[in-house]
DNA sequence: CTTGACCTTGCCGCAACGTCAACGTTTCTA
DNA sequence: TAGAAACGTTGACGTTGCGGCAAGGTCAAG
Protein backbone atom coordinates (compact mmCIF):
# COMPACT_ATOMS: atom_id res chain seq x y z
CA UNK A 1 0.00 0.00 0.00
CA UNK A 2 1.34 3.64 -0.81
CA UNK A 3 0.77 6.15 1.72
CA UNK A 4 -2.59 7.62 0.00
CA UNK A 5 -4.41 4.37 0.43
CA UNK A 6 -3.39 3.68 4.13
CA UNK A 7 -4.46 7.25 4.88
CA UNK A 8 -7.74 6.52 3.46
CA UNK A 9 -8.65 2.86 4.69
CA UNK A 10 -7.65 3.78 8.19
CA UNK A 11 -9.51 7.39 7.44
CA UNK A 12 -6.30 9.93 8.64
CA UNK A 13 -4.75 12.05 6.41
CA UNK A 14 -1.50 11.59 4.80
CA UNK A 15 0.14 14.32 6.45
CA UNK A 16 -1.17 12.23 9.81
CA UNK A 17 0.80 9.17 8.78
CA UNK A 18 3.73 11.29 8.15
CA UNK A 19 3.47 13.09 11.69
CA UNK A 20 3.22 9.61 13.24
CA UNK A 21 6.17 8.62 11.51
CA UNK A 22 7.96 11.93 12.57
CA UNK A 23 7.30 11.02 16.54
CA UNK A 24 8.25 7.30 15.86
CA UNK A 25 4.51 6.09 16.41
CA UNK A 26 4.38 4.07 13.35
CA UNK A 27 7.45 2.61 12.36
CA UNK A 28 8.38 3.74 8.79
CA UNK A 29 7.82 1.08 6.31
CA UNK A 30 10.36 -0.23 3.22
CA UNK A 31 10.66 2.14 0.28
CA UNK A 32 10.10 1.38 -3.15
CA UNK A 33 12.78 1.99 -5.79
CA UNK A 34 11.17 5.52 -6.51
CA UNK A 35 11.06 6.38 -2.88
CA UNK A 36 7.65 5.65 -2.35
CA UNK A 37 6.88 4.34 1.41
CA UNK A 38 5.16 0.81 1.32
CA UNK A 39 3.05 -0.28 4.08
CA UNK A 40 1.73 -3.24 4.64
CA UNK A 41 -1.17 -4.53 6.48
CA UNK A 42 0.57 -4.24 10.49
CA UNK A 43 0.87 -0.73 9.97
CA UNK A 44 -2.82 -0.21 9.07
CA UNK A 45 -3.33 -2.43 12.16
CA UNK A 46 -1.36 -0.40 14.49
CA UNK A 47 -2.49 2.90 12.84
CA UNK A 48 -5.95 1.87 13.56
CA UNK A 49 -5.01 0.89 16.93
CA UNK A 50 -3.31 4.32 16.93
CA UNK A 51 -6.66 6.25 16.30
CA UNK A 52 -8.54 4.78 18.42
CA UNK A 53 -6.94 5.54 21.31
CA UNK A 54 -6.76 9.44 20.24
CA UNK A 55 -10.29 9.20 19.35
CA UNK A 56 -10.64 8.34 23.18
CA UNK A 57 -8.58 11.83 23.70
CA UNK A 58 -5.10 10.37 24.30
CA UNK A 59 -2.09 12.47 23.45
CA UNK A 60 0.31 11.36 21.45
CA UNK A 61 2.88 10.78 24.08
CA UNK A 62 0.15 9.12 25.88
CA UNK A 63 -0.37 6.77 23.16
CA UNK A 64 3.35 6.42 22.45
CA UNK A 65 3.58 4.93 26.59
CA UNK A 66 0.76 3.11 25.59
CA UNK A 67 1.79 1.41 22.42
CA UNK A 68 5.21 1.23 24.00
CA UNK A 69 4.94 -1.17 27.27
CA UNK A 70 2.12 -3.99 25.63
CA UNK A 71 1.25 -4.49 29.05
CA UNK A 72 -2.23 -3.75 28.37
CA UNK A 73 -2.22 -3.15 31.77
CA UNK A 74 -1.18 -0.09 31.97
CA UNK A 75 -4.06 1.20 29.87
CA UNK A 76 -6.50 1.11 32.43
CA UNK A 77 -4.20 3.44 34.29
CA UNK A 78 -4.25 6.15 31.40
CA UNK A 79 -7.63 5.50 30.77
CA UNK A 80 -8.69 6.32 34.66
CA UNK A 81 -6.58 9.28 34.44
CA UNK A 82 -8.07 10.71 31.55
CA UNK A 83 -11.90 10.20 32.38
CA UNK A 84 -10.89 11.74 35.26
CA UNK A 85 -9.32 15.20 33.53
CA UNK A 86 -12.41 15.27 31.21
CA UNK A 87 -14.57 15.16 33.93
CA UNK A 88 -12.76 18.45 34.92
CA UNK A 89 -13.20 19.94 31.55
CA UNK A 90 -16.93 18.52 31.51
CA UNK A 91 -17.65 19.94 34.88
CA UNK A 92 -15.42 23.84 33.70
CA UNK A 93 -17.45 23.94 30.43
CA UNK A 94 -20.62 23.46 32.42
CA UNK A 95 -19.57 26.26 34.93
CA UNK A 96 -19.06 28.55 32.25
CA UNK A 97 -21.96 27.64 30.38
CA UNK A 98 -24.06 28.43 33.65
CA UNK A 99 -22.35 32.28 33.70
CA UNK A 100 -23.06 32.70 30.02
CA UNK A 101 -26.89 31.60 30.68
CA UNK A 102 -26.90 33.74 33.53
CA UNK A 103 -26.20 36.56 31.17
CA UNK A 104 -27.65 36.11 28.43
CA UNK A 105 -30.86 35.62 30.43
CA UNK A 106 -31.20 38.72 31.27
CA UNK A 107 -31.40 39.35 27.88
CA UNK A 108 -30.40 42.87 26.35
CA UNK A 109 -29.24 44.25 29.45
CA UNK A 110 -25.61 44.07 29.14
CA UNK A 111 -24.08 46.19 30.85
CA UNK A 112 -21.36 48.74 28.94
CA UNK A 113 -18.39 47.11 31.56
CA UNK A 114 -18.73 43.94 30.27
CA UNK A 115 -19.81 40.54 31.48
CA UNK A 116 -19.75 41.22 35.03
CA UNK A 117 -21.29 38.98 38.36
CA UNK A 118 -25.18 38.86 38.52
CA UNK A 119 -24.76 40.79 41.59
CA UNK A 120 -23.42 43.76 40.35
CA UNK A 121 -25.47 43.79 37.03
CA UNK A 122 -27.99 44.11 39.21
CA UNK A 123 -26.50 46.89 41.32
CA UNK A 124 -25.92 48.94 37.97
CA UNK A 125 -29.01 48.12 36.17
CA UNK A 126 -30.51 49.92 39.70
CA UNK A 127 -28.32 52.84 39.20
CA UNK A 128 -28.70 53.53 35.25
CA UNK A 129 -31.35 56.15 36.11
CA UNK A 130 -29.28 59.25 36.11
CA UNK A 131 -27.52 61.82 34.45
CA UNK A 132 -24.45 61.42 32.04
CA UNK A 133 -21.81 61.42 34.20
CA UNK A 134 -18.02 61.06 34.11
CA UNK A 135 -17.27 60.47 37.63
CA UNK A 136 -20.62 57.58 37.94
CA UNK A 137 -19.18 56.14 34.36
CA UNK A 138 -15.50 55.73 36.56
CA UNK A 139 -17.31 54.12 39.40
CA UNK A 140 -18.89 51.97 37.61
CA UNK A 141 -15.49 50.74 36.08
CA UNK A 142 -13.93 50.32 39.13
CA UNK A 143 -16.59 48.50 40.58
CA UNK A 144 -16.11 46.41 37.60
CA UNK A 145 -12.44 46.02 37.80
CA UNK A 146 -13.46 45.38 41.43
CA UNK A 147 -15.66 42.49 40.76
CA UNK A 148 -13.64 40.74 38.71
CA UNK A 149 -10.22 40.33 40.96
CA UNK A 150 -11.89 40.14 44.55
CA UNK A 151 -11.91 36.91 45.89
CA UNK A 152 -15.69 34.94 45.77
CA UNK A 153 -16.77 35.99 49.38
CA UNK A 154 -15.60 39.69 50.05
CA UNK A 155 -17.33 40.28 46.19
CA UNK A 156 -20.43 38.65 47.58
CA UNK A 157 -20.07 40.75 50.83
CA UNK A 158 -19.05 43.90 48.98
CA UNK A 159 -21.97 43.38 46.25
CA UNK A 160 -24.70 42.76 48.55
CA UNK A 161 -23.72 46.11 51.29
CA UNK A 162 -24.10 47.92 48.08
CA UNK A 163 -26.90 46.43 46.25
CA UNK A 164 -29.13 47.08 49.93
CA UNK A 165 -27.76 50.58 50.18
CA UNK A 166 -29.09 51.54 47.13
CA UNK A 167 -32.24 49.77 46.33
CA UNK A 168 -34.37 52.70 46.79
CA UNK A 169 -34.50 55.62 44.21
CA UNK A 170 -34.24 58.13 46.67
CA UNK A 171 -30.83 56.65 47.75
CA UNK A 172 -29.87 56.41 43.93
CA UNK A 173 -30.67 59.77 43.18
CA UNK A 174 -28.48 61.30 46.41
CA UNK A 175 -25.81 58.85 44.93
CA UNK A 176 -26.40 61.09 41.34
CA UNK A 177 -25.86 64.35 43.30
CA UNK A 178 -22.84 63.14 44.94
CA UNK A 179 -21.09 62.40 41.33
CA UNK A 180 -22.79 65.68 40.56
CA UNK A 181 -20.64 67.29 43.26
CA UNK A 182 -17.51 65.12 42.26
CA UNK A 183 -17.55 66.25 38.47
CA UNK A 184 -18.17 69.68 39.32
CA UNK A 185 -14.74 69.41 41.20
CA UNK A 186 -13.13 68.32 37.80
CA UNK A 187 -11.27 71.95 36.58
CA UNK A 188 -11.07 73.06 40.29
CA UNK A 189 -7.72 74.94 41.20
CA UNK A 190 -5.77 72.56 42.94
CA UNK A 191 -3.89 75.22 44.02
CA UNK A 192 -6.97 76.42 46.60
CA UNK A 193 -6.55 74.06 49.21
CA UNK A 194 -9.69 75.81 51.04
CA UNK A 195 -12.44 75.19 48.30
CA UNK A 196 -15.74 75.32 49.80
CA UNK A 197 -17.04 73.12 47.18
CA UNK A 198 -13.83 69.82 47.80
CA UNK A 199 -15.60 69.35 51.42
CA UNK A 200 -19.46 69.38 50.45
CA UNK A 201 -18.71 66.67 48.02
CA UNK A 202 -16.31 64.58 50.65
CA UNK A 203 -18.94 65.24 52.96
CA UNK A 204 -22.07 64.34 50.64
CA UNK A 205 -19.79 61.08 49.64
CA UNK A 206 -19.40 60.20 52.77
CA UNK A 207 -22.91 60.32 54.15
CA UNK A 208 -23.60 58.15 51.08
CA UNK A 209 -21.97 55.03 52.14
CA UNK A 210 -24.04 52.61 53.78
CA UNK A 211 -23.28 51.98 57.43
CA UNK A 212 -23.25 48.66 56.46
CA UNK A 213 -19.97 48.95 54.62
CA UNK A 214 -17.80 49.53 57.75
CA UNK A 215 -17.38 46.64 59.17
CA UNK A 216 -15.37 45.87 55.58
CA UNK A 217 -11.76 46.60 56.44
CA UNK A 218 -10.82 46.70 52.98
CA UNK A 219 -13.13 48.72 50.78
CA UNK A 220 -11.39 47.37 47.92
CA UNK A 221 -10.69 43.43 48.50
CA UNK A 222 -7.66 42.15 46.43
CA UNK A 223 -6.41 45.42 45.64
CA UNK A 224 -3.35 47.01 47.22
CA UNK A 225 -1.88 50.16 47.62
CA UNK A 226 -0.75 50.89 43.88
CA UNK A 227 -4.31 50.16 42.79
CA UNK A 228 -5.29 53.17 45.50
CA UNK A 229 -2.28 55.63 44.33
CA UNK A 230 -3.71 54.90 40.56
CA UNK A 231 -7.20 55.64 41.25
CA UNK A 232 -6.39 59.06 42.92
CA UNK A 233 -3.69 59.90 39.99
CA UNK A 234 -7.03 58.79 37.79
CA UNK A 235 -8.90 61.74 38.90
CA UNK A 236 -8.72 65.78 38.98
CA UNK A 237 -6.66 66.75 42.03
CA UNK A 238 -9.41 68.37 43.98
CA UNK A 239 -11.84 65.13 43.57
CA UNK A 240 -8.82 62.99 44.70
CA UNK A 241 -8.67 65.53 47.85
CA UNK A 242 -12.50 64.93 48.20
CA UNK A 243 -12.53 61.22 48.04
CA UNK A 244 -9.41 60.92 50.26
CA UNK A 245 -11.62 63.34 53.17
CA UNK A 246 -14.81 60.90 52.03
CA UNK A 247 -12.65 58.14 52.97
CA UNK A 248 -11.19 59.66 56.23
CA UNK A 249 -14.82 61.06 57.58
CA UNK A 250 -16.29 57.59 57.00
CA UNK A 251 -13.83 55.55 58.55
CA UNK A 252 -13.81 57.80 61.84
CA UNK A 253 -17.77 57.23 61.79
CA UNK A 254 -17.03 53.97 62.26
CA UNK A 255 -16.27 54.77 66.01
CA UNK B 1 1.61 51.38 38.53
CA UNK B 2 4.30 49.15 36.97
CA UNK B 3 3.70 46.07 35.03
CA UNK B 4 4.46 43.85 38.09
CA UNK B 5 1.79 45.88 40.31
CA UNK B 6 -0.65 45.79 37.43
CA UNK B 7 -0.51 41.82 37.08
CA UNK B 8 -0.89 40.98 40.48
CA UNK B 9 -4.15 43.34 41.09
CA UNK B 10 -5.92 42.03 38.16
CA UNK B 11 -4.61 38.70 38.53
CA UNK B 12 -2.74 37.53 35.19
CA UNK B 13 0.64 37.29 34.59
CA UNK B 14 3.35 40.40 33.47
CA UNK B 15 3.61 38.03 30.25
CA UNK B 16 0.02 37.79 29.97
CA UNK B 17 0.13 41.68 29.85
CA UNK B 18 2.78 42.00 27.54
CA UNK B 19 1.70 39.56 25.39
CA UNK B 20 -2.03 41.85 25.34
CA UNK B 21 -0.23 44.64 24.24
CA UNK B 22 1.37 42.73 21.42
CA UNK B 23 -1.96 41.94 20.11
CA UNK B 24 -3.20 45.25 20.38
CA UNK B 25 -5.87 44.45 22.92
CA UNK B 26 -4.43 46.35 25.47
CA UNK B 27 -2.84 49.85 24.31
CA UNK B 28 0.67 50.37 25.30
CA UNK B 29 1.02 53.03 28.72
CA UNK B 30 3.14 55.55 28.78
CA UNK B 31 6.79 55.04 29.66
CA UNK B 32 8.98 55.89 32.57
CA UNK B 33 12.35 57.69 32.04
CA UNK B 34 14.01 54.57 32.92
CA UNK B 35 12.01 52.61 30.03
CA UNK B 36 9.24 50.81 32.40
CA UNK B 37 5.44 51.12 31.52
CA UNK B 38 3.93 53.29 33.94
CA UNK B 39 0.23 51.92 33.81
CA UNK B 40 -3.06 54.01 34.89
CA UNK B 41 -6.39 53.07 36.29
CA UNK B 42 -7.63 52.81 32.67
CA UNK B 43 -5.56 50.04 32.08
CA UNK B 44 -6.50 47.95 35.24
CA UNK B 45 -10.35 48.10 34.43
CA UNK B 46 -9.36 46.99 30.50
CA UNK B 47 -7.40 44.43 31.68
CA UNK B 48 -9.96 43.20 33.84
CA UNK B 49 -12.58 43.37 31.36
CA UNK B 50 -10.46 41.11 28.94
CA UNK B 51 -9.56 38.46 31.70
CA UNK B 52 -13.71 38.60 32.32
CA UNK B 53 -13.90 37.28 29.07
CA UNK B 54 -11.25 35.06 28.37
CA UNK B 55 -12.31 33.54 31.27
CA UNK B 56 -16.16 32.90 29.53
CA UNK B 57 -13.93 31.15 26.66
CA UNK B 58 -13.13 33.97 24.23
CA UNK B 59 -10.53 33.59 21.98
CA UNK B 60 -8.11 37.06 21.83
CA UNK B 61 -9.26 37.79 19.04
CA UNK B 62 -12.88 37.61 19.65
CA UNK B 63 -12.00 39.77 22.68
CA UNK B 64 -10.58 42.46 20.57
CA UNK B 65 -13.46 42.89 18.11
CA UNK B 66 -15.76 42.78 21.37
CA UNK B 67 -13.59 45.56 22.30
CA UNK B 68 -13.11 47.48 18.91
CA UNK B 69 -17.58 47.85 18.26
CA UNK B 70 -17.80 48.77 21.85
CA UNK B 71 -21.27 48.30 20.98
CA UNK B 72 -22.14 46.19 23.70
CA UNK B 73 -25.00 44.82 21.41
CA UNK B 74 -22.19 42.64 18.84
CA UNK B 75 -21.27 40.96 22.54
CA UNK B 76 -24.62 39.16 22.73
CA UNK B 77 -24.03 37.45 19.66
CA UNK B 78 -20.95 36.31 20.34
CA UNK B 79 -21.58 34.91 24.00
CA UNK B 80 -24.45 33.02 21.77
CA UNK B 81 -22.33 31.55 19.70
CA UNK B 82 -19.67 30.67 22.24
CA UNK B 83 -22.28 28.80 23.86
CA UNK B 84 -23.51 26.50 21.12
CA UNK B 85 -19.64 25.84 20.41
CA UNK B 86 -19.42 25.22 24.03
CA UNK B 87 -22.38 22.87 24.08
CA UNK B 88 -20.94 20.70 20.99
CA UNK B 89 -18.02 20.51 23.30
CA UNK B 90 -19.49 19.32 26.22
CA UNK B 91 -21.32 16.96 24.35
CA UNK B 92 -18.06 15.32 22.86
CA UNK B 93 -16.55 15.17 25.50
CA UNK B 94 -19.51 13.32 27.31
CA UNK B 95 -19.49 10.67 24.38
CA UNK B 96 -16.33 9.93 25.12
CA UNK B 97 -16.28 9.50 28.80
CA UNK B 98 -19.44 7.23 27.86
CA UNK B 99 -17.15 4.76 25.67
CA UNK B 100 -14.42 5.19 28.14
CA UNK B 101 -16.75 3.57 30.72
CA UNK B 102 -17.90 1.46 28.79
CA UNK B 103 -14.45 0.08 28.81
CA UNK B 104 -13.52 0.59 32.01
CA UNK B 105 -16.75 -0.95 33.65
CA UNK B 106 -15.37 -4.41 31.86
CA UNK B 107 -12.96 -4.19 33.94
CA UNK B 108 -9.28 -6.20 33.24
CA UNK B 109 -10.87 -7.71 30.04
CA UNK B 110 -9.47 -5.21 27.73
CA UNK B 111 -8.11 -6.98 24.95
CA UNK B 112 -4.73 -6.63 23.96
CA UNK B 113 -5.69 -4.89 20.50
CA UNK B 114 -6.83 -2.12 22.30
CA UNK B 115 -9.62 -0.16 22.95
CA UNK B 116 -12.25 -1.35 20.63
CA UNK B 117 -16.18 -1.71 20.18
CA UNK B 118 -18.57 -3.52 22.87
CA UNK B 119 -19.06 -5.59 20.46
CA UNK B 120 -16.24 -6.88 19.00
CA UNK B 121 -14.77 -6.79 22.99
CA UNK B 122 -17.40 -9.32 23.56
CA UNK B 123 -16.82 -11.60 20.73
CA UNK B 124 -12.75 -11.82 21.37
CA UNK B 125 -13.40 -12.38 25.25
CA UNK B 126 -15.54 -15.13 23.80
CA UNK B 127 -12.81 -16.29 21.05
CA UNK B 128 -10.22 -16.29 23.70
CA UNK B 129 -10.03 -19.86 25.21
CA UNK B 130 -7.60 -21.49 22.87
CA UNK B 131 -4.43 -22.40 21.71
CA UNK B 132 -1.88 -19.79 20.99
CA UNK B 133 -1.82 -19.17 17.27
CA UNK B 134 -0.36 -16.89 14.92
CA UNK B 135 -3.06 -16.70 12.72
CA UNK B 136 -6.08 -16.15 15.31
CA UNK B 137 -3.80 -13.07 16.41
CA UNK B 138 -3.94 -11.59 12.85
CA UNK B 139 -7.27 -12.50 12.56
CA UNK B 140 -8.38 -10.40 15.67
CA UNK B 141 -5.92 -7.79 14.62
CA UNK B 142 -7.52 -7.52 11.42
CA UNK B 143 -10.83 -7.90 12.94
CA UNK B 144 -10.25 -4.80 15.15
CA UNK B 145 -8.65 -2.50 12.31
CA UNK B 146 -12.27 -3.44 10.80
CA UNK B 147 -14.06 -2.51 13.64
CA UNK B 148 -11.73 0.74 13.95
CA UNK B 149 -12.27 1.93 10.47
CA UNK B 150 -16.08 0.94 9.57
CA UNK B 151 -18.90 2.85 9.19
CA UNK B 152 -21.13 2.08 12.48
CA UNK B 153 -23.95 0.28 10.59
CA UNK B 154 -21.57 -2.11 8.87
CA UNK B 155 -19.84 -2.38 12.19
CA UNK B 156 -22.61 -3.85 13.86
CA UNK B 157 -24.14 -5.63 11.09
CA UNK B 158 -20.74 -7.77 10.72
CA UNK B 159 -19.71 -7.79 14.15
CA UNK B 160 -23.58 -8.82 15.36
CA UNK B 161 -23.30 -11.95 12.78
CA UNK B 162 -19.70 -12.84 14.06
CA UNK B 163 -21.02 -12.53 17.28
CA UNK B 164 -24.11 -14.79 17.07
CA UNK B 165 -21.92 -17.53 14.92
CA UNK B 166 -19.34 -17.97 17.87
CA UNK B 167 -21.38 -18.24 20.91
CA UNK B 168 -21.23 -21.87 21.19
CA UNK B 169 -17.95 -23.40 22.77
CA UNK B 170 -18.10 -25.77 20.25
CA UNK B 171 -18.16 -23.14 17.29
CA UNK B 172 -15.01 -21.50 18.75
CA UNK B 173 -13.25 -24.94 18.73
CA UNK B 174 -13.61 -25.54 15.08
CA UNK B 175 -12.50 -21.87 14.74
CA UNK B 176 -9.35 -22.67 16.92
CA UNK B 177 -9.57 -26.12 14.78
CA UNK B 178 -9.61 -23.61 11.37
CA UNK B 179 -6.80 -21.69 12.70
CA UNK B 180 -4.41 -24.23 13.34
CA UNK B 181 -4.82 -25.37 9.85
CA UNK B 182 -3.97 -22.25 8.40
CA UNK B 183 -0.93 -22.24 10.74
CA UNK B 184 0.38 -25.03 9.12
CA UNK B 185 0.44 -23.53 6.30
CA UNK B 186 3.14 -21.02 6.94
CA UNK B 187 5.89 -22.71 5.73
CA UNK B 188 4.03 -24.68 2.98
CA UNK B 189 5.82 -24.95 -0.37
CA UNK B 190 4.42 -22.07 -2.60
CA UNK B 191 5.74 -24.22 -5.63
CA UNK B 192 3.67 -27.01 -4.79
CA UNK B 193 0.19 -25.64 -6.21
CA UNK B 194 -1.61 -29.23 -5.47
CA UNK B 195 -0.77 -29.04 -1.54
CA UNK B 196 -4.07 -31.47 -0.09
CA UNK B 197 -3.71 -29.37 2.86
CA UNK B 198 -4.30 -25.63 1.21
CA UNK B 199 -7.88 -27.31 0.07
CA UNK B 200 -8.41 -28.63 3.29
CA UNK B 201 -7.98 -25.63 5.28
CA UNK B 202 -10.01 -23.72 2.50
CA UNK B 203 -12.77 -26.06 3.28
CA UNK B 204 -13.01 -26.20 6.93
CA UNK B 205 -12.52 -22.03 6.87
CA UNK B 206 -15.36 -21.77 3.98
CA UNK B 207 -17.36 -24.22 6.45
CA UNK B 208 -16.68 -22.10 9.62
CA UNK B 209 -18.06 -18.97 8.20
CA UNK B 210 -21.91 -18.42 8.81
CA UNK B 211 -24.46 -17.87 7.03
CA UNK B 212 -25.34 -14.79 8.20
CA UNK B 213 -22.82 -13.38 6.80
CA UNK B 214 -23.68 -13.99 3.15
CA UNK B 215 -26.19 -11.11 2.78
CA UNK B 216 -22.42 -8.92 3.40
CA UNK B 217 -21.73 -7.84 0.07
CA UNK B 218 -18.43 -6.59 1.31
CA UNK B 219 -16.80 -8.46 4.34
CA UNK B 220 -14.72 -5.63 5.02
CA UNK B 221 -16.71 -2.41 4.94
CA UNK B 222 -14.74 0.41 4.47
CA UNK B 223 -11.46 -1.57 3.17
CA UNK B 224 -11.11 -1.38 -0.48
CA UNK B 225 -8.98 -3.66 -2.88
CA UNK B 226 -5.24 -2.26 -1.68
CA UNK B 227 -6.00 -3.44 2.18
CA UNK B 228 -6.90 -6.91 0.69
CA UNK B 229 -3.74 -7.16 -1.44
CA UNK B 230 -2.15 -6.46 1.98
CA UNK B 231 -3.83 -8.68 3.67
CA UNK B 232 -2.79 -11.43 1.46
CA UNK B 233 0.79 -10.14 1.24
CA UNK B 234 0.75 -10.05 4.94
CA UNK B 235 0.82 -14.33 5.26
CA UNK B 236 2.43 -17.09 3.92
CA UNK B 237 1.67 -17.82 0.10
CA UNK B 238 0.08 -21.07 0.93
CA UNK B 239 -1.86 -19.49 3.70
CA UNK B 240 -2.83 -16.78 1.06
CA UNK B 241 -4.21 -19.26 -1.42
CA UNK B 242 -6.60 -20.59 1.07
CA UNK B 243 -7.82 -17.98 2.20
CA UNK B 244 -8.79 -16.90 -1.65
CA UNK B 245 -10.23 -20.51 -1.94
CA UNK B 246 -12.18 -20.28 1.11
CA UNK B 247 -13.66 -16.59 -0.26
CA UNK B 248 -14.71 -18.17 -3.38
CA UNK B 249 -16.22 -21.29 -1.90
CA UNK B 250 -18.04 -19.25 0.64
CA UNK B 251 -19.97 -16.99 -2.27
CA UNK B 252 -20.46 -19.79 -4.60
CA UNK B 253 -22.63 -20.99 -1.14
CA UNK B 254 -23.97 -18.36 -1.83
CA UNK B 255 -25.93 -19.49 -4.79
C1' DC C 1 29.34 47.67 46.91
C1' DT C 2 26.57 44.02 46.54
C1' DT C 3 22.39 41.57 46.53
C1' DG C 4 17.83 40.82 45.11
C1' DA C 5 13.76 42.17 43.04
C1' DC C 6 12.17 44.55 39.61
C1' DC C 7 12.01 45.93 34.47
C1' DT C 8 13.33 45.63 29.10
C1' DT C 9 13.27 43.09 24.26
C1' DG C 10 13.30 38.90 21.82
C1' DC C 11 13.06 34.24 20.60
C1' DC C 12 12.03 29.16 21.23
C1' DG C 13 8.58 25.65 22.71
C1' DC C 14 4.12 23.30 23.16
C1' DA C 15 -0.07 19.79 20.46
C1' DA C 16 -1.50 17.94 16.46
C1' DC C 17 -1.42 18.47 12.64
C1' DG C 18 -2.90 22.04 8.09
C1' DT C 19 -0.95 24.20 4.42
C1' DC C 20 1.98 25.80 1.25
C1' DA C 21 6.47 25.19 -1.67
C1' DA C 22 9.21 23.02 -4.98
C1' DC C 23 9.92 19.03 -7.03
C1' DG C 24 9.78 13.90 -8.95
C1' DT C 25 6.60 9.72 -10.48
C1' DT C 26 2.76 7.35 -12.23
C1' DT C 27 -1.32 7.02 -14.73
C1' DC C 28 -5.07 8.45 -17.41
C1' DT C 29 -6.66 10.69 -21.45
C1' DA C 30 -6.96 13.24 -25.91
C1' DT D 1 2.79 10.27 -27.65
C1' DA D 2 2.34 14.32 -25.17
C1' DG D 3 0.33 16.61 -21.52
C1' DA D 4 -2.48 16.97 -17.56
C1' DA D 5 -4.14 15.12 -13.29
C1' DA D 6 -3.18 12.82 -9.37
C1' DC D 7 -0.17 10.64 -6.81
C1' DG D 8 4.53 10.76 -3.97
C1' DT D 9 8.90 13.12 -1.57
C1' DT D 10 11.17 16.50 2.02
C1' DG D 11 11.04 20.81 4.41
C1' DA D 12 9.38 24.63 6.71
C1' DC D 13 6.01 27.81 8.55
C1' DG D 14 1.23 28.78 10.89
C1' DT D 15 -2.09 27.92 14.44
C1' DT D 16 -3.39 29.40 20.39
C1' DG D 17 -2.14 31.57 24.58
C1' DC D 18 0.95 32.23 26.74
C1' DG D 19 5.62 29.89 29.73
C1' DG D 20 10.37 30.12 30.04
C1' DC D 21 14.82 31.52 29.07
C1' DA D 22 18.63 34.71 27.68
C1' DA D 23 21.05 38.87 28.31
C1' DG D 24 20.87 42.51 29.98
C1' DG D 25 19.29 47.66 32.50
C1' DT D 26 17.24 49.91 37.01
C1' DC D 27 16.41 50.63 41.65
C1' DA D 28 16.01 50.25 46.88
C1' DA D 29 17.99 48.20 50.90
C1' DG D 30 21.67 46.31 53.77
Amino acid sequence: MRIGELAVTVGVTTRTVRHYHHLGLLPEPERRPNGYRDYTLRHAVVLARIRRLTELGLGLTEVRDVLADDAGRDLAEVLEELDADLARQEAAIRERRERLRALLDREGSLPAEGPVSPELTALLTGMAHGPESPMAARDREVLALIDTVASPESRKRLMAALGSAFETPTAVARAHEVYALLDALADADPDDADDPRVDEAARALADCLPDSLLPETDLAPGLDDSFLRALYADVAPAQAEAIRRAMRMFTERGR
